[in-house]
DNA sequence: AGCACGCCGACT
DNA sequence: GTCGGCGTGCTC
């Protein structure tokens, strides 16, 4: 009896057995089709054997052994095993997670095999000299090359770790191996992807993200897993992507949050690349100009190298002054203050560019009755509905639900309703107000939903017929503009109240990446920075741009909480559409915990932070453990429970690492 | 997860 | 008299 034991993405820890019919002979990771139920699956297979415990009668056929896709390397194939065991879900739904959508089919068309790339030509011309420091960080990273070697790369805005990267990968192109190369999950990709082909021309390159077609995904996973495509550039869902002969990695911006996947298989992009160049026994670039709490304490530490670039790489460029508005004293008109529109006003007379960071889209975030208090607040969420002035609505950003703007109150039927607080819409507005005949242009999630919008905008900026830009988060990242000289920060005071022990890592980090737009050439930058606390720390930090003292500060401060990097957490979160079922759930599973009896702090079950969402309230228990070592172990005992009791009424999902707590 | 089966309320 | 709600049970 011929065996097959496949792993399939169902939601059950175990692999299902096939006979294997005369004539096939599928090896471990060969990708198969099953019958499963009354459906076809796609799955992998994870071993052979002569013999099932599963009755004879109940075992099924293979029906299919796909040949047009090689089975995946044993090391691949143990990627994903790790990230099944790591993050508590069952190898087949890694799998699923980790192929393109096209593959996944089980009803699919056999591909084509695609001609072999001509050897890469070389050896490449690099544009500009390397400054001594990147030459230092380049001969850091070749030091190691045969071996797992994670190095951080900590290099202030515009200090060129780019360059780094490419001369890196140039090196794993010589030495014959293929690049992995990760960036966050931004419109950017098509700038960067450019720079690199241009860098290295006749070398296979693919792109691997979400906003490629369905087709395009598949032919680039296909090229990587045949070794075809050299490098491979790409978000966080290309850490799985199969690749035979990967000889480095480079994680750029490692700190950012997009890496984290917040559903289905909740892996960290970084950490898995991490432990891919650990098994592949390869170098692992982790660069950043504000690098996580956790990398930064691993390099302190030594078990990361540390290399860093302190100057900007064009002579010229200047990091830019920092200062605080004190909006107690300079109080805002319409989201502005005087210095900040004098500071506008100033660029606008030279003919340079500014930057107005708003970290909120709509016109303002609440509607307000002022003669009875009334707000608008999504039915459905424990949120409120964001005035979108312009299409004449109010939405709520977590579940998508619309409503007219109501003429009057709906508590007490006054008129008086008025919009508080500030979005991109309202400030868009007021400067242009503030302002007239300045040249202003908005970039968020709603002025770019079409596609190529966000580019036009930049274009724009690029041709100098643009004098302001406002904007989310969106803006904060990776262009590089030679006349934006003023960056000015409407709000951010609102992150220090977060309860999220991560919030003013966050905070500190996205005002470094928004004030490093400002004179990335030859002009001096300066940024503005609204804010009722000017004496914070945080703040005082950001414009001493002091990232080191801000990171050992915050390290003490989660090392006195036991919190991460100090500590290891798990979330269990927990929803249902009934009333107090989602806390009962975890209220029981924080029974079974304390049964477990592991090293391991069992938190109290609390609400949410948005306790209700699309109708469903939310809950969450989190766990600590003092190392990997001791949360592990209990996390699949945990899970096992978990999984034997379900909740009837209730969907939950055990984060791993989660980044909220 | 799908996708069946199975037993109780408002409608062509 | 049926259509359909979601509770529960299974998938090699």
């Amino acid at each position: 009896m011929k065996i097959a034991r496949v792993a399939l993405d169902v939601p059950l820890e175990q692999a299902f057995d096939f006979l294997v019919p005369e004539g096939l002979d599928p090896a471990r990771g060969s990708l198969v089709v099953v019958p499963f139920g009354r459906t076809a699956k796609v799955g992998v297979v994870v071993a052979r054997a002569a013999r099932s415990d599963v009755p004879a009668e109940r075992l099924r056929e293979l029906a299919k052994v796909f040949d047009d896709v090689a089975p995946l390397a044993a090391r691949d194939l143990e990627l994903l095993e790790f990230c099944a065991a790591y993050y508590q879900r069952p190898l087949g739904e890694v799998l699923h997670a980790s192929l393109p959508p096209r593959l996944r089919q089980a009803r699919r068309r056999v591909i084509k095999a695609q001609p072999a790339s001509a050897p890469a030509p070389g050896p490449f011309v690099a544009p500009v000299e390397a400054t001594p420091a990147q030459a230092q960080a380049i001969a850091q990273v070749l030091e190691g090359f045969e071996r797992f070697h994670p190095v951080l790369l900590a290099g202030i805005t515009g200090s060129g770790k780019t360059e780094v990267y490419l001369r890196l990968i140039e090196q794993a192109l010589a030495r014959g191996r293929q690049a992995l190369y990760l960036v966050p999950e931004i419109g950017l990709t098509p700038q960067l992807e450019s720079r690199v082909r241009s860098r290295f021309p006749g070398v296979a390159i693919v792109a691997a993200h979400s906003h490629l077609g369905e087709g395009e995904r598949a032919v680039a996973w296909l090229a990587a897993h045949a070794g075809r495509a050299r490098i491979v550039l790409g978000t966080r869902l290309a850490a799985l992507a199969p690749m035979p002969e990967l000889g480095l990695i480079v994680v750029d911006e490692e700190h950012d949050p997009s890496y984290k996947q917040h559903e289905g298989l909740r892996y960290s992009a970084r950490d898995v690349a991490v432990r891919r160049a650990q098994l592949a026994a390869i170098p692992v670039v982790l660069g950043s100009a504000t690098p996580s709490l956790e990398t930064w304490a691993n390099a302190k530490q030594g078990r990361y190298g540390l290399a860093e670039l302190r100057e900007r790489a064009l002579a010229d460029a200047k990091l830019p002054v920092v200062r605080m508005v004190d909006t107690r004293a300079d109080r805002p008109i319409e989201g502005l203050s005087d210095a900040l529109l004098r500071a506008l006003r100033a660029r606008i007379a030279r003919r340079e560019q500014s930057l107005v960071f708003v970290n909120r889209r709509g016109f303002s975030p609440v509607l307000f009755c002022r003669s009875c208090a009334w707000h608008s607040t999504c039915t459905r969420c424990s949120a409120n509905l964001v005035l979108h002035q312009r299409a004449g609505e109010m939405r709520c950003h977590h579940c998508g639900h619309r409503e007219r703007v109501p003429a009057r109150c709906p508590g007490c039927g006054s008129p008086d309703l008025a919009p508080v607080g500030q979005g991109t819409q309202r400030i868009e507005e007021a400067l242009g107000a503030a302002l007239p005949g300045a040249r202003i242009a908005r970039v968020d999630r709603d002025s770019t939903a079409r596609k190529g919008a966000l580019a036009d905008v930049l274009a724009l900026v690029r041709d100098e017929r643009l004098d302001i830009l406002v904007g989310t988060q969106m803006l904060a990242k990776g262009h590089d503009y030679p006349r934006l000289t003023l960056v000015g920060v409407v709000d951010s005071d609102c992150a220090l109240y977060s309860v999220d022990f991560r919030a003013s890592e966050r905070l500190f980090s996205l005002l470094t990446q928004v004030a490093g737009r400002a004179g990335r050439a030859r002009e001096p930058g300066e940024v503005l920075i609204q804010t009722d606390f000017p004496a914070h720390p945080l703040y005082a930090a950001v414009a001493a741009h002091d990232y080191a003292a801000f990171a050992d500060a915050s390290l003490e401060e989660r090392r006195l909480a036991r919190f991460p990097p100090f500590a290891h957490l798990a979330m269990l979160r927990a929803e249902s559409k009934h009333a107090g079922e989602a806390l009962a759930f975890l209220r029981a599973a924080a029974r079974l915990a304390q049964g477990l009896d592991g090293k391991v702090e069992i938190f109290d079950p609390v609400p949410a932070p948005l306790e209700r969402k699309a109708g469903f309230e939310r809950a969450q228990l989190l766990v600590r453990a003092a190392s990997r070592g001791a949360l592990q172990p209990f996390l699949r005992a945990w899970k096992a429970g978990l999984d034997e009791k379900g909740g009837r009424r209730v969907r939950w999902s055990l984060d791993v690492d989660p980044q909220e707590a």
